[in-house]
DNA sequence: TACGCAAGCATTATCGATTTTTTTGGCATT
DNA sequence: AATGCCAAAAAAATCGATAATGCTTGCGTA
């Protein structure tokens, strides 16, 4: 019989792991912005060692999401309603750029991964599914996929990241008023899909500003720290 | 007699040396592009433990100098001629963006911020001093300073940092060629302390697109992996 | 009472050793 | 000659312990 190679304990590193796990945590508001991350707390609450844990955190930094203290320690990156504003302002921007690059670039695969990962952004979103906020990322994304700028991509990528936080923080009011987002969404879609430069970037950046326009909103009652 | 408090043993920590040692060595090419990072080599070079050389070289990842690849170790961000392009592209795009911003708000501190790094800048090059090459991106900087917008004045950094690279790495021809860089810097300065931003942004931007004319000639010529 | 100082405590930072994983090189088989 | 398999070596990842550092509290003094 085949001698079965040893599987490995996991397919990824405790690195990696605790790496998402505490950017999960920053980002849905689990851990509150300004808090102080110790890293014995952490050991304790997610089984592993300090060393994965010190280099999660130190990734998270690059992230914009962690703090590095030198010497002393790390904290969750603080929030504030400039630093929201500032978050929207950069995103419409480079959004903007990455959106019009891509469709200038257009290609058929391109525009099928974009008919794609709207597919199943809709359909996590009728099935109320764990994942539609990672669908939902994975949407927009990939609008901006083929703009042939890697650094570009993560700019926006991370500035996405840093954005939803705060729509965590506003709490779940976000879940009733609904808008017509679908409809959004499909719109920018289309014009995209169209090649129709102007529509796509006008419908995206509206998109943001309502959005971000009604998270101001928000913030103003609930206190952010 | 007064107690003196004892002396730390260093005045930062053995992850900000490393940190700073390494990006240093990555910027300037005595690392090469693509280079594997093995973690023993660099214990021995730089006569540090694991862990700092571990974290450092996490947080170089932030800023695009090094690839991370999990379970198989680190290596120095490769090069291309794209992404020199991509860089050069971006850089144009974002310090527009942030120098337009820098001089709506312009104050009298913030323009004399711009004066005396620009006299640095001036007085470390004709000392033919060590430093001329943190001054220079601190005059450009200051420049973007006043943008009031932390993370894109962040994203200008690392781009800066990315785009100093393929200058070591054309080689000391640039240092000839000096073009009248110091003219180009001079009415970029005064410009953007007379409020003028159209004349500022476009000295800066033909600023970088002529080195950047000059640089992908040299590319071509040295092979960059 | 307010201030400065110092000891004790909490926490971070670092090291050295161990465990896992990947890579390499040789050998047998086709 | 090429392919696949295994064992040995190299390297990365992780752990547990220790050293360094920053913070807090309580005491003595003015």
């Amino acid at each position: 019989m085949r001698q079965e190679t040893i599987q490995p304990v996991s397919d990824t590193s405790a690195t990696q792991r605790t790496y998402l796990a505490l950017r999960r945590l920053i980002v849905i508001g689990d851990i509150k912005p300004g808090e102080k991350l110790k890293i014995e707390g952490l050991r304790a609450k997610l089984h592993t060692g300090a060393s994965p844990i010190r280099e999660a955190l130190s990734l998270l930094t690059s992230d914009n999401l962690v703090e590095r203290i030198d010497q002393r320690g790390f904290r969750a990156a603080p929030t504030s309603q400039a630093n929201f504003e500032e978050i929207l302002a950069l995103r419409c921007e480079l959004e903007d750029m990455a959106l019009r690059m891509s469709i200038a670039n257009r290609s058929e695969a391109w525009e099928e991964d974009v008919v794609l990962s709207h597919h199943r952004m809709v359909r996590a979103k009728s099935r109320g599914d764990e994942d539609f906020e990672d669908m939902h990322k994975a949407f927009h994304l990939a609008l901006l996929e083929n703009c042939n700028s890697p650094i570009l991509l993560k700019f926006c990528s991370q500035l996405y990241d840093l954005n939803i936080r705060y729509r965590y923080l506003a709490g779940s009011a976000l879940n009733y008023k609904q808008r017509d987002v679908s409809k959004e969404h499909e719109g920018i879609m289309n014009a995209a899909i169209a090649g129709d430069v102007e529509a796509a970037c006008e419908q995206l950046l509206n998109h943001y500003r309502k959005t971000g326009a009604f998270l101001v909103g928000l913030l103003d009652e609930a206190d952010l720290a």
